[in-house]
DNA sequence: ACCCGATGTGTACAGACGTACTCATTTGTG
DNA sequence: CACAAATGAGTACGTCTGTACACATCGGGT
């Protein structure tokens, strides 16, 4: 082992490289799919940017300031994603079927982004300074989803959004595409109607 | 520390104390809802259990076995409460209102539980022998919900749960339990005329 | 030309971790 | 009554952790 990093005495020095920084976020987040928040360490992530191991006290006051700042990146980047695909979409019909498809391709379309979104959520569930990243992130999913659905529709959308990559990706049942369709369709009434089904006492009989 | 355990001589050899088994893993869980699996450890269990250090490799093969056996049992109790609910429901209304009772009382009424519930999936998200238990626990709740609805409904009505559960927890905005009434009755439709909404093509208006 | 502060690196340390292993104790059996 | 196996406790070991800190290196000011 290092054998290619630490070479005593050669790179060191004056170098203002904020560009370094952003790499170890970056090789925070992979360390972070690949192993877990539990098994995310100093030292993987700064052999997985190929910066020596003083660099992250160096640059990050401490573990906790690192993830933060990793987790902020990737819900930045996603819900870039995400406001990009819904402003791209042009009407109701071409939004509905761009929800469909953010949920049939599991968030993102891999695996990783799922894995990052639960280590996310997990600590967003216990410590409250993590929250404020999945709130800005669902504040900014909502506003997306509201160029084309009224407020109420783009929560509960958002919410089945959730719920199906959910199921899709933890149970082996939830797969049929025609049934997300069929979903969707159920929450994402266009506007001029909605109104006229959703709060709609059921017919009993 | 260690006032109380680990008396040297006393409570030794053969007793065959099934209980401290199951103690270990409500421990754990605890351990986990309050620390994460990140910071899970055997000491911790076996402090939080009142049980000494090598108690734990003596019950548990290691780390993985424990943390499989603990949210095993979380979900089993879990969906037991949920079909419990759901077959208290007499008609379609109440169940309807259960399924809104258990959405805005936070999964089943404690933040432990939400939590818990997200160190899961978060295991299971990487790993799949996880998976199989968060799998088992969705069959359940589906099936629970089949008591009262038809499958594909109970299968959105599922991932409404999830996804209403999440954002309620984690964002401050969506809190308006009426709003949570309306939502799952876009999905909950009664099994008679729910054909004749979901699959009907919008209106383009 | 020289030096000083800024910038980045290497290393050492104290603690926590999982787990293996030895040994004490009790209980069923002969 | 004695013995052996079952059961559980205590401990020690090697590894990995975050972080502090001394120090090397370089750019710019004088």
């Amino acid at each position: 082992m290092a054998s290619d990093v630490a070479v005593p005495g050669t790179r060191r020095g004056r170098r203002n490289d904020p560009e370094r920084r952003d790499r170890i976020i970056d090789a925070c987040l992979d360390v972070i799919a690949e192993a877990g928040v539990a098994g995310t360490s100093h030292r993987k992530v700064a052999e997985a940017a190929g910066v020596p191991l003083g660099s992250m006290t160096y640059y990050f006051a401490g573990m906790d300031d690192l993830l933060h700042e990793a987790f902020t990146r990737f819900a930045v980047t996603g819900s870039e994603q995400f406001v990009r695909r819904m402003s791209d979409a042009a009407d109701h019909d071409s939004a509905r079927a761009a929800v469909v498809a953010i949920i049939t391709e599991d968030v993102f379309g891999s695996a990783r982004d799922l894995v990052l979104t639960h280590e996310l959520y997990t600590l967003a569930a216990r410590r409250a300074e993590y929250r404020t990243i999945t709130s800005a992130w669902m504040a900014r999913s909502r506003a997306a989803l509201e160029l084309h659905f009224d407020p109420e529709t783009a929560r509960q959308l958002d919410a089945l959004i959730e719920g199906l990559t959910i199921h899709r990706a933890l149970d082996a049942e939830t797969r049929d595409a025609a049934e997300v369709v069929r979903a969707v369709e159920r929450i994402a009434v266009p506007v001029r109607t909605a109104a006229l089904i959703a709060p709609t006492p059921l017919p009993e009989g």
